[in-house]
Order: C-alpha cells, then sequence, then structure tokens
DNA sequence: CTGTTAGCGCTTTCAG
DNA sequence: CTGAAAGCGCTAACAG
C-alpha cells in the first residue's frame, strides 16, 4: 500500500504539497496539482483513514447509538439505520452502529472517549433521557433523532407527533365517527417518559376535547395478542367506539382478529388506523391500513446532516426540525354503518 | 485527554510499560501492574482507537456490507445486523456499516484500501458475487452470511436449505398433502444467482421427486399483490394443490386474500406455510403462520465472530457452517378437507 | 521484568 | 506557491 510519501517521491513535491492537494486546504499550482494526481493515480494511492485522523483530530467517523426500545425493532428503525448509513458515506463519512444495551450511560461515555467517533446521532430518545444528558455533560457533539424534553441548543429531527395525532383524529372525524379509541405505546414505555407516548397521549386528549368527541385512551404492549385484549376491554367499557387510533402497528392483527370475532367488517363496522406506521407493515394487513406515514428516510439523513453540519461548524445554532406524517388512507377506515344502523332503531 | 504518557508519568515507568500493562502483550511485575492501572483510573485515562490502530495496524474495526437485496430490507436484515453489532461488541470491536449501493465493487476496493477496516462480513451473497470476488482477488479478510458458489478457503454461515426445505416438503407430507406449490423468491432474483433462491428451487424439485409427490414451482416478487396473481395461477394451472410453500412472507397477505376470495378457509381448505421467515412476521398474520424460522441472530454474531477469530489468527483453516431453520407450527396449517372430501364424492 | 526509541501515515504550523 | 519538520498517541522492536 503506497503512502504519502510515495506520492511525493513521484511527483517531485514535499509531502505537505500533496496533502494540501488532497485537502484543498491550500493553493496549489495547476501545474503541480495534475503532476500530484497523476502519481496518486499510477500507484493506487488511497489516504489511510486512522493516521488522517489522527493527525488532524477528526475521524470522519460518526456513531448511531442503535438502542433496542422495549418493544423491539422494526422496520421504522431498520429505515433509520439504512438511510442514516446512505446520508454518512454521501457526506465522505463512516458510519459505525453503537448497538447498545449501553443502558449504562458510562460505557457511553467511555466509548466517546476513546477518539473514534466526531459525534453520535440517538435515536429512541427519552424525554429525561441518560444518554443525551451524558453526552450534554460531556460536551460531545451529537444529535437526536426524536427529542428530549429540555432541547436547549441541541440539533434535531423528530416526527410532528402533535400534528399527526390531530390530522388523525380530524380525518376519522371527517367520517363521522365521534367516539375514538387511542391504543398508545405500552404503560411502561410511557412511565419512562419515552417521548412519542407522552406526547401523543397529552395530545390525543387535547384534540378530543376541542374537537367535542369521546376519546378513550388505553396502553397496549406491541404484540398482537395485547392488541386482542385491549381492544375487547376498550369495547366492553365503551360499546359505541367505532375507530381506533393506534400507535403500534404491531397491535392491529390481534384488533382485526378480536372484530372479525364479533363478525364485524372493517371498515363497514369499524375503522381501524395506526399513526407513524411505516407503509411496509400497513400493506401486509388485510384489508391494508389506512396510516399516518412516518418520513423516515428523511429522519435518518437528517439526524447524521445536521451532525455533520454541526461538526464541520456550518450551524451556527441548533437545528430543530419537526416532520409531518403523511395520511395514507388504505382500506381499514371509513364511516361507520354500525351505529349509523342502531341509531337508526333506536329513533323509531 | 490525557494520554499514555500522562499515565506512565503518574506511575513512573515508561510508556511502553503501560501499553504492556494495557495490552497484556508482556509479563508486568503485579506490583507496577497496581501503580499503571491506578493512575489510569486517577487520569480517566482511555486509549485512542486511532493512534492503537495506526501503530499496530489493526483497527479493530469490521465492515458489515450491508447491501438491500432487490427485494428491499426485511426484519431478517435488521436481525443480521443487530446481532453482529452486539457480536462485534463483546468481542471489542467496532462495526461500521457499509451500506452499498456499491454494486461498483470498486467502491468497495476503495473502502478497504483507506486502511479503515480490519475485515468484512458480507450478507446477501450471490452464487457469483461481485463482492466476494472483488475481495477474494485483493486478498483482503472476509466471512460470509450465505455463501457463494466456489467456497473454497472463505469461512461462512448460512442457512441450510436443502435441509429447510425438505423438512418442509415433509411437514406437509405428513399432514397428506400430495400437491404442494413452492413460491420462490423472484425471477430476477433467481435469475442473479441469489443463493437461497437457487438452492430453494433446485431442493424443491428434488424432494418432491424423491417423496413421489406433485411439486409446482413459481417465481414471485416480495408484494402481497404478486402474492395474489401468483397464488390464481397456480391455482388456475394446478386446482388440486393443497398447500403451498413460500419462500418471501411478503407474499403471504396476498395469498391469504386469494383463498379468502375462494370463500377457503386456512388451514381446512389450504395449508400455507413460510420458511426462512422470521417469527415476527409469522405472528402478524392472521391466522399465525407456521413457518421454519431461521436462526437470523445466530447467524449475525457467527459472521462476524469466524471473522474475528480469522483475523487474529485464531483460525488455521476456513469454518464453514450451515445452520437449519427451526419448524414452528402455527395456525395455518393442517390436514387438507376440501380435496378429501371432494375425494369422497368421486368415490361414491 | 522494564526502559528507550523509532516509526505508523498523515496534517499543520513555521519558514521561505 | 512550496518545503521542512514537528507532532498526533500509540505499539513493538531493540536493549538492557
Amino acid at each position: 500500500m503506497p503512502t504519502i510519501a510515495d506520492v511525493a517521491k513521484r511527483a517531485n513535491v514535499a509531502v505537505s504539497t500533496v496533502s494540501y492537494a488532497i485537502n484543498g486546504t491550500r493553493p496549489i499550482s495547476e501545474e503541480t496539482r495534475q503532476r500530484i494526481f497523476a502519481a496518486m493515480d499510477e500507484l493506487g494511492y488511497r489516504p489511510n483513514a486512522l493516521a488522517r485522523g489522527l493527525a488532524s483530530k477528526r475521524s470522519r467517523i460518526i456513531a448511531l447509538l442503535f438502542a433496542a426500545p422495549e418493544r423491539g425493532l422494526g422496520i421504522t428503525e431498520l429505515e433509520f439505520v439504512t438511510s442514516a448509513a446512505d446520508a454518512a458515506k454521501e457526506n465522505g463519512y463512516h458510519l459505525v452502529l453503537w448497538s447498545s444495551e449501553m443502558n449504562d450511560p458510562e460505557e457511553l461515555r467511555r466509548f466517546t472517549q476513546q477518539g473514534l467517533v466526531d459525534g453520535v446521532v440517538v435515536m429512541e430518545v427519552h424525554l429525561d433521557d441518560n444518554h443525551v444528558n451524558m453526552l450534554r455533560e460531556i460536551s460531545f457533539p451529537f444529535t437526536m433523532i426524536g427529542r428530549c424534553a429540555d432541547t436547549d441548543d441541541i440539533s434535531y429531527v423528530d416526527i410532528h407527533f402533535e400534528q399527526t395525532i390531530k390530522e388523525a383524529v380530524q380525518y376519522l372525524a371527517e367520517l363521522g365517527h365521534t367516539n375514538i379509541a387511542f391504543l398508545n405505546h405500552s404503560q411502561a414505555e410511557f412511565d419512562a417518559g419515552y417521548g412519542p407516548a407522552v406526547r401523543a397521549h397529552t395530545r390525543f386528549a387535547q384534540v378530543v376535547e376541542t374537537m367535542e368527541l369521546t376519546g378513550v385512551t388505553r396502553f397496549c404492549r406491541a404484540t398482537p395478542l395485547a392488541g386482542w385484549e385491549a381492544f375487547n376491554d376498550l369495547l366492553t367499557a365503551h360499546p359505541d367506539l367505532t375507530a381506533l387510533v393506534a400507535m403500534n402497528d404491531r397491535t392491529i392483527p390481534g384488533i382485526m382478529q378480536a372484530i372479525a370475532e364479533r363478525g364485524w367488517r372493517i371498515p363497514d363496522d369499524f375503522s381501524l388506523m395506526s399513526v407513524v406506521s411505516s407503509a411496509r407493515a400497513a400493506e401486509m394487513m388485510v384489508p391494508p391500513l389506512t396510516t399516518m406515514d412516518p418520513p423516515t428516510a428523511e429522519l435518518g439523513r437528517l439526524g447524521v446532516e445536521l451532525l455533520i453540519q454541526q461538526l464541520e461548524g456550518q450551524a451556527q445554532n441548533a437545528s430543530q426540525m419537526l416532520l409531518p406524517c403523511r395520511l395514507v388512507v388504505r382500506d381499514s377506515s371509513g364511516p361507520c354503518r354500525r351505529i349509523q344502523s342502531s341509531k337508526q332503531v333506536e329513533d323509531q
């Protein structure tokens, strides 16, 4: 493997000149530039990433703090990873995965202190987040996909949950639904201050109140069985429900089954939709699920791009962006005939 | 950030002694060892990964070549990534993601020549694989999750497709099915020499022949719609089919719908199962899908562990392992009543 | 058992 | 516009 010295020798220049030519850090006459690049080509030279990083104190490596959520990883998380990796590569960075059951923030500190990475992108952020607190304390550069409660001076991208929940409820209301259930993440995740769970919870209550609808909320673990139980509980307590909004599509098969067991049809007798749910999952359902599709690829990409901007000093102050989910109407939602017809019965 | 020199000074030893103490490369008297580690603790010293790598010519970083398959990424791929990351961390390595639309193997060469990573784990391997050929040509250390046609001197872990297909067919045969369809990956993937598609194809033909069953094979893209079409085509041409084995669970919802549209019930009128399909996906179906569950976590873990063994010279020769999938009977498979009853009609 | 020192391959002052 | 040389922080001979 040829080194920069080999290139310098062959081009009849000093190593520093080669370095400047490569990095464009200093003007180089066109002629010597040509000579240098010719030499590099002929030798098949590639700068050594480690040496470069050691000397410049910038490794051009960033880490994705890839913490598995309590509910397990899904396609959404996968898309963060792939889009983050692509974005890093396009910007000339490498992406390392810090797959942490690092629930110990000390481990995160040790990792950052190895000098391997220039910054980290944190995902699965809680309102009061150990990892975020750690990084802040040691002033290590980072951005979030998601956000904690106190976001002063931190760059992040997150889903606009407030708007997402509102649009979902509004959509159902326009179809004529007035009794709507909201199936959140698990109680454990809510209690742990998991951002999406908390924000959506609060927002749903606000929205139904403002719109003068009847809303009921329930927590639910991310399994079909939990969905089945939750649905039956909800309908026992609130038989007038005609629609349900779920935070997690993993509950949906159980819900669909519970609906089928009542002899009901979707969406004629009951409407179902999921928020922050990947199109891929939605299209695996029968019938395909109406969802608010999250911009997963953009979130992953922006997470790393904001970090890189910050590392390269192009960012004066923190950029904070909230991205909307997009309503995609598929076949699981529509006007409700069940309650309408029973109302007609009452009216007679 | 303290350096090794600071530690040496504080412990009253030479830097090399500190280095040897850290790496255990040379015997150190217990007393000085103590002094050194005390000094490290007091200073909060962390060895610099870049410097260490540069000096030792071993970065302790490996890459996962994370090529997106034509059919898109699924939970199986996600599990490779997370288990690979965990395994790397447990062995003191970092894992970088080389998310390649690197269909250009030259890009892979450039990446390896940067001296950043000690080796790479390749996934989504084709029988004649550009990436593998490239790595071989430049003698860069690597292992495969999957395998190419010529595996001389290459370590790999792969699913034992031959056994998996056989067990799946055997299971269905024991339930009394004699007319069985096999829904492979897409024609494009087969033609590209994608290992699983080719091996499963060949094996299915063998197995039905040996067992004196009637088998029909069809390629199918990884979407519910393609599954729907494929199923209808198959049953038009072969009305006696009573069971289907699918290579990709993304086709299943379409198949289930097609079955429902005929007024048939699963599994009474038709049995369905998927091979090399994650439990997570299987449990999202209604009814839950019988599958041959692949050992995804082991595959990811072994992929990196074999690589690390090779890098650390503990591997004399290539280790090649084939792991079985595990039959998990859920609710989509059983004896067929449809054909039995029509046979009875004939018998009368 | 421990110390000295020459690199690893590059960046970046400092000097011209 | 270009060179010389001093590191970056660590490992691994080499020398005792």
